[in-house]
DNA sequence: GTCTAAATTTAGACAAGACTAAAAAAATAT
DNA sequence: ATATTTTTTTAGTCTTGTCTAAATTTAGAC
């Protein structure tokens, strides 16, 4: 198993892994760390003589699928914890950091799973991340603006990025609000307008208004 | 603050302290530590250092008073969560030791208060044993032979030394059975028998008997 | 009371994880 | 293309907590 300072190295490394999954730095790391760069590329070393990252010497690393599963699995308590602590204990959320950093690291299946039905299988933290089930997948709900969706998906209004009253009253005119479900049925392609689905009636939304509204996908 | 092996170490003096407060044995120390006499010396000096032991140079050790509330704190915090495993997330009794052996080394007030609020401040983990009040302080939870309590105290009846088919047949006459009430009024210097109440009505219990009924004092 | 056995302490070493300072590689500027 | 700066790695040291082996103290046996 990680210990208690594998297991901070590979959380870090994990926030800062991009998409693009172009490796990341010794120097990010220690940052995040608050460590010192060569205290880093001692444990990078560790890491990659354990297997949890691909390690390319003054290039930086990669979470290996183990790796990723680990600090995946860290994260997951972490976020339960904190669940734990604002829903059942009373505390708020700006509290709960430091004390889920540290039970984050109590080791026990057991332990956690049965956390996790006791609090109701809870999708989101306090602070609105995603929990991830206890095979290592995060739930989709993440925020994102209504232009990347495809069609076929169904949505959830949860925000708007452009705040003008011009754009508020627009969204008035459609019946857009917070947590209205919004099913995408098709994109054009020459001015990514898109034909969307609103309280059972069609409508159609320009590329700048789809651009302007955050959604989660079910 | 105290290291999480400092904590350990702490925790297992007391538990090795007896009520005649003579010192307790580098021996006795790596023993239930599972180490060896060469890293229980180390440690000791370590903690003599700090204040948490008064250090007799192959004599052996006792806690000072800001030890023993350091180990007390961590047994409140190792017992209050045996009985969350327990009572909320469905541990059975033989379960939950390996992981509060963790639990109980987060560090944070708040925490541990509010757990013990939301368990319903307990008095016991589920193996009888007392739990510390946040001020440090045992209930006064340990069984005692009705014998040994003073006139003025309040007690509760939890349990037989003799189970004999007379001394139950006894205990069922005079109405004392497993949670009765006896409040010991006086005591006879002569022949040790004792004046109680029970149930508001005044009875004298022999010496015999109050040799054999297990009782908290309240 | 001395002699042996047991308990305890000291000395020196090791692993984990961090640090500093210096060397090496990569990136940037001219 | 070379010089300079930044990033990364290496080498060596430190602390915590452990260990083994040797030395010392205490306790028990006779």
């Amino acid at each position: 198993m990680a210990t208690l300072s594998e297991e901070n190295y590979l959380k870090a490394i994990f926030h800062l892994t991009t998409k693009d999954n172009t490796l990341v730095s010794t120097n990010s790391i220690a940052k995040k760390m608050k460590t010192k760069a060569s205290s880093a590329t001692d444990m990078i070393k560790k890491l990659s003589d354990k297997g949890h990252v691909d390690y390319q010497k003054y290039k930086g690393v990669n979470l290996t699928d183990k790796g990723r599963l680990a600090a995946i699995s860290v994260i997951r308590k972490h976020r339960l914890w904190e669940v734990f602590l604002v829903k059942k204990l009373n505390f708020s959320w700006d509290e709960v950091h430091e004390v889920a950093e540290q039970l984050e690291h109590i080791k026990s299946e057991k332990l956690i799973n049965e956390l996790d039905a006791f609090l109701d299988f809870p999708t989101e933290d306090p602070h609105g991340d995603p929990i991830p089930n206890s095979e290592g997948e995060m739930p989709n709900t993440k925020r994102v603006l209504l232009s990347m969706v495809n069609p076929g998906d169904n949505c959830i209004c949860v925000g708007v990025k452009d705040s003008s009253a011009s754009f508020l009253q627009y969204l008035d005119r459609y019946k857009i609000t917070l947590a209205t479900q919004i099913s995408v049925i098709s994109k054009e392609p020459f001015d990514e307008s898109m034909l969307v689905m609103i309280n059972s009636s069609r409508k159609s939304i320009s590329k700048e208004v789809a651009n302007n509204i955050l959604i989660k996908i079910k």
